[in-house]
DNA sequence: ACGTTGTAATGCAACGTTGGAGACGCGTTG
DNA sequence: CAACGCGTCTCCAACGTTGCATTACAACGT
């Protein structure tokens, strides 16, 4: 036995003995229908359990009402939170959400770039992580795009971004503010040059420039990845490199909370022997022992502005491309001036 | 300007000079085209970087290739790494998946059960939380769907569930082993009957009654909610219930996070004065101070079963209803036998 | 020479929906 | 009384795709 068919408009046509455009009329309040009619049609659709198919609807108006958004891993916290913001803000807009994990290979984010093989979605919220700018830029798939993120600066797409520059030099200033100066840092990335990375330690850098405090090559400790296992190894070769390190800045707080093992792991307490801050503040952080300072970053206004510069794209706006940069704050909690 | 219109069939077909259902003949790689002919057809696709549009397709067979997947919150890290499970098995089956929040409301959890208002998947994976398993038995849309945890037991509906009793008894013979016995638990809800902390609760006092160990009501913390925070509120509860509790039952990890936390605030050391005990072996578990012992939940197995589950539906099968449980095994970390 | 078989391409219809044009009846207006 | 306007409903076409039926033609066997 087949699955069974989903009522149509032409059964509901049907049972009211009525054309199917009046049955679409009634559905979509139109004028000029009889009250009667209304009720009439109405009580057939309540009978039958009528529901519209979006499907029609998409193929008339050339509109799906959904969104894909494209990021390395939904299970990343920072990804989870931001999805979860962005779901959220689809749905106040009466958007739909569909998710598309590209596990940051270089392969699936072009795949996701180019658009995907079957066009489904009206636009896409995408976070790459190493496709190539210059890839990003020679795409030829028309959806629109809002990247998220520090990829994609100069590739003429909208994009959400933040100040990791500023980011990281608030979070090392406030390591410097705590009497650190043997401050180390974690997660630069060694292979692909990863902007996130390099932009947070710009602004660690600047920080220690800016307080006069000698930057030591053996304080910074590369990693490939960006979880919590390469925190905690990234931090295991810093404290080798550099024993008498007093603090630990993580680019992001899954890092830190590796950190953190790694610490305690060698017998480092946080923060008197060693502070430790990081970046997102996700939901974790507040939880983690100690508890994490970090710096917060607003994913609601990100959520909130790559929905609104993709609906302007959809409607047809062909303005110069935007860059929006949603604001951060500092969180001190117990992982720093404990 | 208008959004610039997608290229259909009927460009390519006319730029190549030959028929819309020669080229979909080549798009779909139908025998009967001659190898000249495929050429001419492909070149021209990709000059104009024609790429079929589901929309088409799907309302031609009356599929999406889409399917829901509805949880309470996308940021609670069970939910977000099974959603990572889910996208990933959906997509080695060719299958797209939307994600839909209900965050634990029983209003919108009815929506979801009564199908979106316009239909747009094929399928749904749903993760009930306060909806009424009644209202879920009785509900009239047709679309298949999987329920997905310990909720709609009765309802008729295929379901992908874990032996949560088994699951609380073990994650207290593990308490017992370590030789506590004043093992307490939190999370056991209030108000309307939480399945996963009843269920839980049943293989708990089952454990106890097992090893003849004395059930104290001082013992149970309830909770309404089901975060970090609660887990750390309860925890400060059970505290003050039973001030001698030497172990703590956590019916999940994010409770388990709080509860380590509250432990922390009132100076109990863990594993040495109180062991905690989780379920669910997120990520967050191993990293935690002290790392977290608990019962490991098959997610991926969840994960493709459902979507067997559910793929069958779909394609039409009207067999009795299935339920299927994901395997679990016990994680000894410090939190316990430390 | 003629039918049969097979390959290669086309034409038509249908999936469910909605915009726009048209048909129809009724009341109002010049 | 014809012309017109209006409210109500129906009809047709189109969105992009593919299954099925059909056509055109070549190669083959009898």
């Amino acid at each position: 036995m087949p699955a069974p068919r989903a009522t149509t408009l032409r059964d509901v046509a049907e049972a009211a003995g009525v054309s199917i455009k009046t049955v679409s009329n009634v559905v979509n309040d139109h004028p000029h229908v009889r009250p009667e009619m209304r009720e009439r049609v109405l009580a057939v659709i309540e009978r039958l359990d009528y529901r519209p198919q979006a499907i029609g609807r998409q193929l008339r108006h050339g509109r799906t009402g959904m969104l894909a958004l494209a990021v390395p891993q939904m299970d990343m916290p920072y990804f989870a939170e931001l999805a979860c913001n962005l779901v959220a803000a689809a749905r106040s807009r009466g958007l739909t959400v569909l998710v598309e994990q590209t596990d940051g290979l270089a392969e699936r984010e072009r795949e996701v770039a180019a658009g995907f093989p079957v066009r489904i979605v009206d636009g896409l919220v995408f976070s790459p992580l190493n496709l190539p700018d210059a890839e990003l830029a020679q795409r030829r798939d028309r959806t629109p795009v809002v990247l998220v993120g520090e990829h994609g600066r100069d590739t003429g797409i909208d994009r959400v971004s933040n100040d990791s520059v500023e980011i990281g030099r608030l979070a090392t200033a406030h390591l410097l503010d705590c009497g650190r100066r043997r401050i180390g840092m974690i997660g630069t990335k060694l292979r692909s040059p990863h902007l996130v990375a390099t932009d947070r330690h710009a602004g660690y850098r600047r920080a220690l420039d800016d307080a006069g405090v000698p930057a030591d090559p053996a304080l910074l400790s590369p990693t490939d990845g960006w979880g919590r296992e390469e925190g905690e190894r990234s931090t295991d070769l810093l404290l080798e490199q550099a024993p008498d390190v007093d603090a630990v800045f993580a680019p992001n707080d899954v890092m830190a909370l590796g950190a953190l093992r790694s610490l305690r792991r060698h017998g480092r307490r946080v923060p008197d022997d060693v502070a430790v801050v990081g970046v997102d503040d996700i939901a974790e952080a507040s939880y983690a022992a100690p508890t994490l300072s970090t710096v917060a970053i607003d994913r609601a206004f990100i959520a909130e502005t790559a929905l609104d510069l993709l609906i302007r794209r959809i409607g047809g706006d062909d303005s110069p491309p935007r860059t929006a940069i949603a604001p951060h704050r500092l969180v001190v909690r117990e992982s720093t001036c404990g």
